[in-house]
DNA sequence: TCCCGCATGTAATAAGTTACATGATTCT
DNA sequence: AGAATCATGTAACTTATTACATGCGGGA
């Protein structure tokens, strides 16, 4: 006798997709490049996971093919279905889950004592660089929801998610500066 | 022929378990607590990570096997070795490796408006909720660290990394406030 | 013609969790 | 005796990435 499955899956990549099919109709190429160049600090999903699910998906009804347009090549795009546009709703409105998190700055930090003078300093001024990169690229997605997308009826959302980054990067460049007067007064 | 391995393996839970017996001798019973008990929010490990790492390491000759003592039941001990502290070492001072985000809330957010009305305000409210919570917890925390752990060689580290957590956290705090603005101003 | 961008798809592998099986010791 | 806690270990599964194989269409 088959065991019985320990939980409800969890699945959330076919949810990613049905999401960004709600925007327009996409393709498996579409899809990465949409995470790709929108969701790239907030989500990814890559070829591996992409196909597969689209086919499942498929399969259940939630997604349907268009058909292939004259000189389109290989192309495959695919609609969201009514069906597909319920399941989303209801993930959507469920509970978030929390994930436990696995950090590995902090981990590295954490055991900084065991490596060479220096290590420590290195890694927060390589991190303070990468959050000071990334506040330059939302200013830019800020620019872009002020002017061409404010029409967009997902507008508000778009900005929230945004904000999550801006302030999230703005309390990690604290954090850096926190983090190097710790050291300094320990010396 | 068998195709060569594409690159070199990440393996983030060794080092986390060779950093953990830099702080004390445990078995993997112990490590299990460790991570749960102490850096819950930045980093778990699962029994079925931690025993066969553990096997592995000592294979390694990382770790070693403190004799067993009488009346400690089935208790398996394990402790650092000097090459276990190297490659520990080494590991901690290699720059740190950029994970792209899946962070489930954001995605939820994104697509918000595909959900029921009130469902991004529920999200919000139950976030507020749990860094808040987390807030409590590092006072807690850092209450520890300024008295009773203050002599512990690691402790300006680990003060450092319970920084990340409540910096992370007000911030999160900041913007769900701003989150709820920004949903009333589009009301 | 050759390369690039668009495009689909999969095999191998990595990484991790959950739930279970099993058993010893300690506390009430 | 029974419950709780300490303790080890693994099988089944889930989730995800990487690298590759393959091919079309357009422009230099």
């Amino acid at each position: 006798m088959p065991r019985p499955p320990r939980r409800t899956p969890v699945n959330r990549s076919r949810f990613a997709i049905l999401g960004a099919l709600t925007i327009a109709p996409m393709s498996g190429y579409d899809l990465r490049r949409f995470f790709e160049e929108n969701l790239a600090f907030l989500w990814s999903e890559s070829y591996g996971q992409i196909y597969p699910i689209l086919r499942d998906l498929k399969a259940e009804g939630l997604v349907e093919e268009a058909p292939p347009e004259a000189g389109a090549g290989r192309r495959r795009e695919y609609r969201i279905t009514p069906a597909g546009r319920t399941a989303l709703a209801d993930w959507i409105a469920a509970p978030v889950t929390f994930v436990p998190g696995r950090i590995e700055i902090l981990l590295k930090l954490f055991f900084a004592r065991q490596a060479a003078p220096g290590t420590a300093e290195a890694h927060i001024a390589a991190f303070r660089a990468e959050h000071r990169e990334r506040l330059a690229r939302y200013a830019a997605v800020e620019e872009r929801l002020r002017t061409e997308l404010a029409a967009f009826p997902d507008n508000v959302y778009w900005r929230m998610t945004l904000a999550y980054g801006r302030l999230g990067s703005e309390a990690m460049l604290a954090w850096c500066d926190e983090a190097e007067r710790l050291l300094r007064d320990a010396r």
